[in-house]
DNA sequence: CTGTTAGCGCCTTCAT
DNA sequence: ATGAAGGCGCTAACAG
């Protein structure tokens, strides 16, 4: 690799001046401008980005932890996320971390001058994180100044309301353990049924369910008594565990039994489309890039980022 | 963030002493030692890796561009990868790019001094690259010294043989458009074929399909003909769109046809398991991060990678 | 054993 | 308009 020292000498001019012209040339003579333009051309030089971040303390990359229990979950996030940042210049170093200790230990291999900012997405495990260079996506417990949260009480109560408008209203919930949002889900869970006057039975509730199967068992088990017709789950990967076991107990979906995820749908070709509350990864690298290059306004934290109501087109089904 | 300065300051001793200590710390008194090793603690310092790179000329950092055309194909790469890498103290810069054009631009971009290698994965189109520090991973056309290939051949051929020793003996095989490998596919087809005393039937083949749909409208169309009772497609991605399709035409899967993906299947909840070539992405990572610690042994281009035989377990079909 | 010196490649004053 | 010099933070060679 060529430096800035061999196209100065190759253009017969200082390395100041190659520097000059590379950058926002003004104040240099068009000759010697010329002339350095073909010695760069000529070396095939390109300024060592890394001399350059030592100089102005910066690197323009960002790193990505993705601490999801389920990678599917993250992959249109990592794609838009790319899609933004390369769009400023940015670049996402990637890490997946699945436990505390393990973000920890990312966060302190990525956070040595490598790193301006970093993103650690979709943890469910406390993560008590106090710097200003690190932001939470989708994390439990944030009461972190930078984070974007979701507010899951207005998905549960969309997603009640949605059920009830489709006269379904014996609606199960399943939320599986360390979700972290249990207590904003039911608080949602409960408002809607609040507000349509509907009672609440805490039968058909599981929260920090260790497994999701057996929380549907016991659903099953009781289904004489509880003859619910609705069953909400947190994502969709839930989801296409739950509703093969529905028809195996000859429950078809979404006639006998319709299933929603509160967790957006990945809406893959094979897989049953089920209405899901859907979270704007769009709006949220957006956001994210906004703060990264401005740094200025905390909007991050001020108002919890709510989800879109998607239902699936039942026509569309069998097209591409 | 505190420097080397800082340190040297509050331990007493000069910056060279400091960095003794911290990297291999030999030839240096215990009570030096120690009171580096008490000035970096309380200052919380860490060497900053941006001067370390430009000194050692390396950064850490692999450019990853991700090829392919659906993501989800990617994401198993990407976490595999992801691990062995920092295993070895490298970072993965992650970057998605559908097209040639897009392609070269993420290799210029990532390709002045910011990473030290450059993987290419899943490239659909011609790409001819001949630099030292990129490896072809899963790419079309590449003659490129640094590259790992896929034995498609090997994979049809092992494809068609375990059709046929499962009584399917007309076998039906979509390739879409621009896979890049239907001549290789086509050769491990007809040499099962042959080797197994069976006629070739090129009503069957659909190479540089421009929707698989409509191949497999056609193949449907001439079904009473063409008799054919199995269909190899090329990836897990391309099977779920059609299995769909055969049972609306009423194609009983696999009881009427066989669908086997040549190129893995992803196993996620809620889509029906297939039969399939799986290609050993653990392997490939070591074989990767071989090559980028050793950078000796070209053994990257010297064999194809072959892939396993996956066959669903059918016992297993409705457990987690 | 340890401090001084000289760069890695670049950019930015400060003179000229 | 342009060159020389200094320094970003670090390490390696060379003296002591």
């Amino acid at each position: 690799m060529s430096t800035i020292n061999d196209v100065s000498r190759l253009a017969g001019v200082s390395k100041a001046t190659v520097s000059r012209v590379l950058s926002g040339s003004r104040g240099v003579k068009e000759a010697s401008r010329l002339a350095v333009l073909k010695a760069v051309d000529e070396l095939n030089y390109r300024p060592n980005v890394i001399a350059q971040s030592l100089l102005s303390q910066s690197t323009g990359c960002i790193g990505v932890i993705c601490a999801h229990e389920n990678i599917n979950q993250t992959t249109s996030y990592l794609y838009v996320l790319e899609k933004h940042l390369s769009q400023h210049q940015k670049h996402l170093l990637l890490r997946f971390a699945n436990t505390k200790s393990a973000v920890l230990h990312a966060l302190e291999e990525l956070n040595c001058g490598l790193c301006d900012d970093i993103l650690i997405i979709g943890a469910r495990f406390p993560l008590d994180i106090d710097q200003e260079n690190v932001i939470l996506v989708d994390c439990m417990e944030a009461e972190n100044v930078n984070s974007i949260q979701f507010d899951h009480a207005f998905a549960a109560e969309t997603a009640c309301n949605y059920l009830i408008s489709q006269g379904r209203r014996q609606i199960a919930m399943i939320q599986p353990q360390g979700s972290g949002f249990a207590d904003q889900v039911l608080l949602g869970y409960k408002h809607a049924l609040e507000k349509n006057f509907l009672p609440f039975n805490r039968n058909l509730v599981f929260l920090e369910a260790t497994s999701s199967s057996v929380a549907l068992q016991e659903l099953l088990n009781n289904a004489a008594t509880l003859n619910f017709n609705a069953l909400m789950v947190a994502d969709e990967h839930e989801a296409q565990h739950i509703i093969p076991q529905l028809q195996a107990f000859n429950k078809s979906v979404p006639d006998d039994i319709m299933v929603f995820s509160l967790g957006g749908s990945l809406q893959l070709p094979g897989v049953p489309v089920i209405p899901a509350i859907e979270y704007p990864i769009e709006a949220m690298a957006v956001r994210i890039v906004n703060w990264l290059t401005e740094k200025t306004q905390d909007m991050l934290g001020t108002q919890l980022m709510r989800g879109d109501l998607f239902i699936p087109d039942v026509r569309r089904k069998a097209s591409r």
